[in-house]
DNA sequence: CGTCTATTTGAATGTACTCAAAAGCGGTGG
DNA sequence: CCACCGCTTTTGAGTACATTCAAATAGACG
């Protein structure tokens, strides 16, 4: 299964056999329920995730209760609260599982310790950092730009497999709207 | 006065002569007037910007001609259309100078190929690079979260150099608002 | 089947926008 | 150095997009 994760880096960089023994070998798998938390809102964000099977998601409790979702993740996916996981300190990111799900974690020390021992790792991290950043400001300017039913639109079009798989109450705290709202939005589409 | 971004850098990892000069050597340095672009709609952003006078903003044109401002970069920032560099396609955003400014140069190409001539250059990238992250995404977290008077708030209390040197009219635009809104938001703040 | 959660629907409310006009401010030329 | 012009900011009234709260309906799971 781990192979996932071997191809996943080799889009980007090829890699030895010892590099990949190098990388599997620091990896830890860990299986969750549907509903565990992976990461909960004061912990150190000691570990970044990469999807093997299932699908997981970041989130946000803000001083009111609602939840403001950062980031969905299934299957070939990486997820972690990168404020956390690059500084060191405690985050304010919660990060559980939507379903059962299987991930292979790397600690930012070791991650660390692989860049010093191969460039390749530097580059394929900074490569995948550079799309999530893309994907982030595409997402920011949506949201200042865009009306919630466009937001949605662009959602489905964007990440049809979600739809299939993701309750709506997520998807709306993922668009920034109350559930409510996106039910009449989606009344709306069918009629029209 | 390059010498800005050496100590930028330095702050991350430690060049020797050689890679001072070999990063000197392709960097090109460029004088931009008040209101002029170094990108437009369209163009292929071609350069990634460091500042090291003046101040720059990074903006998309929305369908109703209203302007969303992605970045503000003031000296010792960078300052690209990120998508569009690092994909080699036509971007959609706009980047001009708020004041008299002045910027250096690096090509996609050439900092590819400082990458392999030596790793502390991606190290670098790839810092600032997850830095960049870190803070977009706590910014689409305020926008999901918060109402714009807290919004703003924020703004004054993180970025208090900004305040004092750029207009109302582009900080709503940063924020996600309108000017008007933004006035009496101010007015309110100024009551209490 | 029953319980728990997710979704839909509706009415009242609020945050932020639109449009219009006035006031303030800064740069430029006479 | 002042006067004027253009641009930014303020103010106000009316409107719209999205929320809140409540209740009904539909779905999922043991």
């Amino acid at each position: 299964m781990s192979q996932l994760l071997i191809n996943n880096i080799q889009k980007y960089v090829q890699l030895n056999d010892e590099e990949k023994y190098m990388l599997l070998s620091i990896m830890q798998n860990r299986k969750l329920r549907k509903r565990q938390y992976l990461l909960q809102e004061g912990d150190h964000s000691k570990y970044s995730a990469f999807v093997l099977s299932g699908c997981l998601r970041s989130y946000f409790v803000d001083s009111n209760g609602f939840e403001h979702i950062l980031q969905f993740a299934i299957e070939d996916w990486w997820i972690t609260d990168m404020m956390s996981y690059i500084s060191g300190k405690p985050g304010k990111l919660n990060i559980d599982a939507l379903e059962d799900s299987e991930v292979l974690l790397i600690s930012r020390e070791d991650q660390l310790s692989l860049f010093e021992k191969s460039p390749k790792f530097e580059k394929y991290f900074r490569i995948i950092t550079e799309n999530g950043m893309v994907s982030n400001q595409q997402r920011l300017l949506d949201n200042l730009s865009l009306p919630a039913i466009e937001r949605y639109k662009n959602f489905i079009q964007k990440y049809p497999l979600f739809m299939q798989r993701i309750p709506q109450v997520q998807i709306a705290a993922f668009l920034g709207i109350t559930p409510e709202f996106l039910s009449k939005i989606r009344g709306q589409i069918s009629k029209s």
